[in-house]
DNA sequence: GCAAATTCATTCGTATGCAAATGATATCAA
DNA sequence: TTGATATCATTTGCATACGAATGAATTTGC
């Protein structure tokens, strides 16, 4: 691979070197900005909660109490995240924690009346901030769009 | 009352039936999925690069010697983040850094042989992490999922 | 009924990712 | 020329994200 080639093809305008890696075009990185992006979207309509704590509370108003763990199933996040995650919102006095009175391994996690609240002022914000992450795309497309993302996640 | 008709009315603006609110039909929720297991197939296929380390040493090999702010635009990275990750890669002795001779805020960074050695190996392993990734789709399907999916990035 | 395997939660270590503040240097504009 | 701005890099603080190790409790298999 010599500068000579690379300098020739440029003059003539055509695409150097075929066999190219470009990380502009591939699946993950596309990915990652995709998800930078809507993350970026989110925190500019709701700056005191992140999409994981968001999460947590959405899915919590959804089935009410569960385990720690099972929510992280839920969430998809492992049992070392969702600790991380718990711990935040139980310190914001948005999620109370107990016993399982049967199974001791188990931590019970629950929405507190501020949680309620809380998850309930946000949702409304949540339907816009997922329409301004789609609003380059069609609604056609976004419906495709979405089909396909469901597919690979 | 099926996830699709929920998508459907997600995508035409509809409210969904009651105050329904399915985490599970967010885009910035299956996002985050398919982002992560994206990180999982690269990881099973390349353990001793992440997938941002892969990008910064991509990059390079692309364009050759550049200042630290400026690969982290092309790799959308913010300074704070890819700073870190050229960190990490000096300290493996994969890029090595330099002054800029002229303008002496910036930082250049290069590869080293190794640095290149190793990109070199691994590009194949990344055109099958991207086959992987997008395995779940038909060709056609992984080909507008991904015209889709620029248009978000 | 009991040993092995599994599940649940925690902790540690490492690696993004970004906001905000800071310092050094370079560029712009009056 | 110089004062205001802008750019580049670093640092700190906080929040995911996950592998691996650990301990407690439960379930399984025989």
């Amino acid at each position: 691979m010599s500068g000579e080639d690379n300098l020739l093809r440029l003059v003539e305008g055509e695409e150097p070197d075929e066999n190219g890696y470009h990380l502009q075009d591939q699946v993950g990185f596309i990915l990652r900005k995709a998800h930078q992006r809507h993350v970026a979207i989110f925190a500019s309509h709701i700056a005191d909660l992140t999409p994981p704590q968001f999460a947590a509370l959405a899915k919590l108003h959804d089935i009410g109490e569960t385990s720690q763990n099972q929510l992280g199933t839920l969430i998809a996040m492992d049992a070392a995240t969702v600790k991380g995650v718990i711990d935040r919102l139980k310190a914001r006095g948005l999620v109370e924690l107990s016993k399982h009175e049967v199974d001791k391994r188990r931590l019970l996690v629950n929405l507190t009346p501020e949680g309620r609240e809380a998850i309930e002022r946000l949702i409304p914000l949540a339907r816009t901030i997922t329409e301004e992450t789609l609003a380059p795309l069609t609604a056609k497309e976004a419906a495709t769009f979405l089909r396909l993302l469901a597919k690979l996640a």
